[in-house]
DNA sequence: CTCCCGACTTGAACACGTTCAAGTTCGGGC
DNA sequence: GCCCGAACTTGAACGTGTTCAAGTCGGGAG
């Protein structure tokens, strides 16, 4: 009922209690295996491996990562930032709603080219429902929610009229076309995945005319029943 | 130059060399695992069990399969003839597109049911590009190519009337869809995946519907470029 | 200074998928 | 009847991801 240890000295409100010592040796692991993973591949790349490269024990690579999948994990929610960091230049310039969206996927796709080779590898991991790395899981929501966020600035920061039932559910169905796109660029093997580029500048102009053809009245109670749909999913 | 060996006795055209007298351990081993799969899950079953259970060593299951992952290859070429033949009844009575196309969709769904469990897994592996499991693998090709030439019979067995330059890519484009389907399938965590059949029943009335107003005049122009766009992407 | 405790580190050991050199079986040619 | 070669079968051994009991280290309480 009392107080638990009354605190003694200096009152501790600056650093509580974790006090990260080996932070840096959770970096060099990651930083190692990040190289590795680029250089060989990721199915060719050992834990020993790693662990040898950075100078630890291979058990010690797992006190800071649960799996070697998990490794990968912070290499997605890095991707995430990164994303983001790329879309910026075209979200603070551009109002046009088709130029904004087309800036944004093609950031997507700059920000993990480096890693499209072992992106497949990744891809794989997390295309399995049960695993905490696909995207749809419970553990991927934050950057899942970023990632819809960051359409949903594509979409206010421009001067596209959208019917307003549209408008809240429309970035989480922009965010599944990236999806779509990402699909396709793990599949792409043409050079410097320039089909999907060729995908996105031609699917974005798709989703602007849709997007005007969205308010024909004929078209009306399609797109009603699509949100509808979308909600009837999601709950 | 003359006859290699000419052929001795009566002629031997009925069973020239591939005399299979292992067909049948491969059937008890690909049985045995399939059981083990339903009732522990693909991960949890280990080749040793299979082998053990199935009353062989562990090398004679690899003389028979590449791999653990191939032995759900069987499993999968298996399931496009089931999802054949539960489409069928539906497809030799009704005409109508939407009923058509329905029909098929919930077949696939429920050629699949009774490993929903374990297909998550299996999905997990054919995501990986470089997999030979992956739908859009050369490997796949014959099951792909019939799974599209089903839908095709769905939509030229019907009274629906499309568009001459729609006609051709359609099918490709149901098949897309059906995969969709699978994917929100193999995510759908739903008591029975209700979800997935909900999805079913209202994503088929707006293909039909959409197709109707493909026909319009000022949605032809996109409809034409979606077109173009499939097939650009196919090359 | 000494002791203690939790953060950190170690590497041998385990379970699994996979390989392979060595064996066994069997039908047909002589 | 005998023998050959191909089809088939075996299980020990390998490499891998992962675990874990046993340490080591460092800073604060006494």
């Amino acid at each position: 009922m009392t107080e638990p240890s009354a605190p003694t000295t200096a009152a501790p409100a600056d650093r509580p209690r974790p006090r990260p010592r080996g932070e840096e040796t959770k970096r060099l692991i990651l930083d190692t295996a990040m190289r590795l993973f680029r250089e060989r591949g990721y199915a060719q790349t050992t834990m020993r491996a790693i662990a040898q490269e950075a100078g630890v024990a291979v058990g010690n690579a797992y006190y800071y990562f649960d799996s070697k999948e998990h490794l990968i994990q912070e290499f997605y929610s890095g991707s995430q930032v990164e994303h983001r960091r790329a879309a910026a230049r075209t979200l603070t310039s551009e109002t046009d709603f088709a130029a904004r969206l087309r800036g944004t996927l093609h950031a997507g796709i700059d920000a993990n080219a480096p890693y499209h080779a072992f992106a497949a590898t990744f891809f794989k991991t997390a295309a399995e429902p049960t695993s905490p790395l696909s995207p749809f899981s419970a553990d991927s929501a934050p950057a899942r929610d970023a990632s819809i966020a960051l359409f949903r600035e594509v979409l206010e920061g421009s001067t596209a009229k959208v019917p307003a039932d549209l408008r809240d559910d429309l970035p989480e169905l922009l965010w599944l076309a990236y999806m779509g796109v990402i699909l396709y660029w793990v599949h792409d093997r043409s050079p410097g995945q320039a089909k999907t580029r060729l995908l996105i500048d031609r699917v974005v102009p798709l989703i602007d005319r849709a997007l005007s053809l969205a308010r024909m009245r004929v078209v009306r109670p399609v797109v009603r029943e699509v949100i509808d749909l979308v909600r009837a999913l999601r709950a």
